[in-house]
DNA sequence: ATACTCGGAAATTAAAAGTT
DNA sequence: ACTTTTAATTTCCGAGTATG
């Protein structure tokens, strides 16, 4: 590769020359391929800054230039002119400026950016677009339409890692409030490291007011602040969730459920059934039938939880469009529901219902010592670890693709954790460490080098095959807050969240097959291949990431 | 001297329309 | 089926500007 790519470089530097590099990968047709002589044009190398001062001048000259091409057309050729590049990549897109086909390109490896040299980013032609997307371009309207869209190029742009780009600017009803304060503080923290602060020291969400002000100050562009889509392109993930809840210990559920038909295809969606957590997806599970079975009479204060995951749904209800109902209506709504059907049926095809009811039932069952949780888990230590360690590791370019990626995921996390309580995280957190038992037994039969993770990256699990493979003792890995991008080689980071954040919401059934390299406590690296899985939450939240 | 920015010409692409 | 036209989009030339 490397001989090849110095071979085309060259010949970008040297424009009269024809390109020599004999591959050109990506030419998706003959015609990109095809260089029509008759239309290359050569600069006339006289024609310099200095023979025209003005801008009338140099409007004639041009002018001129262009009536000799088609009147007189094209005399007097050099020789065939370089074809141009297929595609340009992102700093040569920017700056207007010379690329070629291999990546890293010469520019970029002349100013020694070649890390960060990726494609372009290209429009789609106005005839291709969606009507949704037309629409979309149309409500943009007023940022002009050509040349001056921002491309989310992996550019450096600010120490605070804003961006003008859409992406980044997410943001959210102001007046919102999360149910808990453990969401509030991830959503806060995430929102810091996305350059959208909430003040992650307060705890709760800031006031209307105070958003607007930073909006004013950290997003100039008043098109994209506060704009709803990347809300509104997360609904998929909750569509489908009853509007009405049912106790757990009513008649037992139908296991033939249909499929909500609201799931776009086009669209990463959740496979309700396959986002159940890990011992409820079995249903060889012992415990799981037993409980069906038996319906439990009796089940003491923490299992008598589930009219609060009720109202989260409740709250959410069926429609396509995420609401942000106030903490009133939806208390409202739990109290009504837990005390008018004190012990009403979980309707059928209920997916949500269904799985809250084998959970109740399931956890009834779990070892008391294995649920031992109280308060909900701080994954805002996590994501201040992600902050911290990001610019002591990264370069700019790798934390912004980072940030992007974290970016990616952040509205489906605020959408899904909006209607949660504490309660609800403290039951998301038993759930989270019920899975981690039962995984615990499978990762001991397996023999497979593998680890287990939370959604922020924070270690749980280690297999000793693992340990094996890269030197690490358990002792430093487990229970000490260490996160598996810790192990990993910075390239190997960007990918792994690049992969989380196109993964997290998908079908959870899927394994992500990825490449990266790890290091030993020395630093050795050790290029591996790996898989891994994500695995949700009942509320549809990232919850455990199982790496081999 | 060198690097960067950016207007705009040229090249490319692909759908639509026309022709055989 | 093939060719031509049309319109949208991308590449990158080259002039101007900024920086050291």
């Amino acid at each position: 590769m490397g001989a090849d790519s110095i071979l085309t470089a060259t010949s970008s530097e040297m424009s009269t020359l024809v390109d020599p590099s004999p591959v050109t990968t990506a030419a998706p047709s003959p015609s990109s391929a095809y260089v029509n002589p008759s239309q290359m044009v050569t600069p006339e190398p006289q024609a310099g800054p200095s023979h025209y001062r003005t801008q009338k001048d140099k409007v004639a000259l041009k002018k001129r230039r262009r009536d000799e091409d088609t009147e007189a057309p094209r005399k007097s050729r050099d020789g065939p002119k370089k074809k141009k590049a297929n595609r340009a990549c992102a700093h040569c897109q920017k700056a207007h400026l010379t690329c070629d086909d291999s990546r890293p390109c010469q520019r970029c490896v002349k100013r020694g950016i070649a890390s960060t040299c990726t494609e372009g980013h290209r429009k789609k032609a106005k005839y291709l677009l969606d009507d949704d997307e037309l629409q979309q371009l149309k409500k943009k309207g007023r940022v002009p339409e050509s040349s001056s869209e921002p491309a989310p190029a992996l550019q450096p742009t600010s120490d605070t890692f804003q961006s003008h780009d859409p992406l980044f600017n997410v943001s959210f009803d102001p007046n919102f409030t999360f149910g808990s304060e453990a969401a509030n503080l991830e959503y806060s923290i995430l929102s810091a490291i996305l350059g959208n602060p909430s003040p992650p020291e307060s705890g709760t969400a800031p006031s209307p007011s105070q958003q607007q002000q930073q909006q004013q100050v950290s997003q100039p562009l008043p098109n994209s602040a506060w704009s709803p889509e990347p809300l509104h392109a997360q609904p998929q993930y909750i569509q489908g969730a009853p509007s009405n809840f049912g106790s757990p210990f009513g008649d037992p559920p139908q296991l033939s459920m249909p499929q909500p038909d609201s799931l776009s295809a086009s669209q990463p969606s959740p496979t309700f059934l396959s986002s159940y957590p890990a011992p409820l997806c079995r249903t060889s599970s012992p415990a799981l039938q037993y409980s069906y079975a038996q319906p439990q009479p009796q089940l003491s204060a923490p299992y008598n939880l589930a009219p609060h995951y009720a109202r989260g749904v409740v709250s959410l209800g069926s429609s396509s469009v995420i609401r942000t109902p106030s903490r009133d209506t939806r208390s409202h709504s739990y109290e009504s529901s837990s005390q008018t059907s004190p012990s009403p049926t979980i309707q059928s095809g209920d997916h949500h219902s269904v799985r809250v009811y084998f959970l109740m039932l399931y956890l009834a069952h779990l070892p008391i010592q294995a649920i031992n949780v109280t308060t909900p888990y701080d994954y805002t230590e996590g994501y201040h670890f992600l902050m911290k360690h990001l610019p002591s590791r990264f370069e700019k370019n790798d934390i912004l693709r980072i940030v992007r990626a974290l970016a990616i995921f952040r509205p489906s996390l605020i959408a899904l954790q909006m209607p949660m309580t504490d309660e609800d995280e403290v039951f998301v957190e038993k759930c989270f460490q019920r899975s981690l038992l039962e995984l615990e037994k499978l990762i001991s039969y397996s023999g497979t080098p593998t680890v287990v993770w939370r959604r922020t990256g924070e270690i749980c699990l280690v297999a000793p095959e693992f340990c094996m493979l890269t030197e690490w003792r358990l002792e430093d890995l487990v229970g000490k807050r260490k996160y598996i991008y810790e192990l990993f080689e910075n390239q190997s980071v960007v990918e792994y969240w690049e992969n989380f954040a196109s993964h997290a919401f998908e079908n959870t059934t899927k394994s992500v097959y990825s490449h990266c390299v790890l290091l030993k406590p020395s630093g050795a690296p050790i290029p591996s291949t790996f898989c891994f899985s994500i695995r949700r939450d009942i509320f549809d939240l990232p919850s455990i990431v199982i790496g081999k």
